[in-house]
DNA sequence: TTTAAATATTAGAATATTCGAATAAATTAT
DNA sequence: ATAATTTATTCGAATATTCTAATATTTAAA
């Protein structure tokens, strides 16, 4: 079913941004402000939102108001799952490659 | 490292496009031809060329030439779990949107 | 060694994404 | 009510992605 890959690409065009995948390991065992992200992360402000937003909309994170703050936390922890794969593949690839360049000194 | 987050996010570009996550099915557990890959998608010869050429570049297939054909295969097989726990979220929240509509009626 | 079959490459128009700057909106404190 | 804080939205330029059409390249067959 063709229509089950486009939803699936849009989900994963997510992940296809370096910011969205700090926010999202960030989040990834606890909720956290607006703000908290922005010190973290040490980006803009209006970056962060922006990102924040377009997640929220794709359904990746949830946000819920405490007090002057707004919280935002992941929808669903599988997809810290599928982050961690991810990283593994490269990790692993980071790995070889370094090997390979030791074998060459 | 703000760097793996790049490198991350470059990897999951190549997931964000609904033909490279129907090529990367077709190859889940076996290789396959251009030829094949192109009647099985009913997509132009071009396009499925240059999306395997992207993914090569990219690390996530190789290529291995046998006689007239050229054949496709994934360089690591955690690619595809990590392709199923997204698919598996997607999946259940469409059944979950099943179920509210059908409260409704 | 010409022809056919399989695959890759290039160019370019259409579309989408990204970020910073400016501004708006919502909540709380004074 | 007004000010301060927190978060969201809008605009636009820069950049990136996608597809089609045309052409090139590579290998195998005749």
């Amino acid at each position: 079913m063709k229509e089950l890959y486009e939803i699936h690409a849009e989900i994963c065009k997510v992940f296809s941004n370096p910011t969205r995948l700090e926010i999202l390991d960030l989040l990834r065992d606890k909720e956290m402000s607006v703000t908290s992200l922005i010190e973290k992360t040490k980006l803009s402000q209006a970056n962060i939102s922006q990102h924040l937003t377009i997640m929220k909309y794709k359904g990746i994170v949830a946000s819920s108001r405490n007090g002057k703050n707004i919280f935002y936390k992941l929808t669903n922890p599988k997809i810290i799952k599928a982050f961690d794969i991810i990283k593994d593949v490269i990790i692993r690839r980071l790995k070889k490659n370094n090997e390979l360049i030791e074998e060459f000194r």
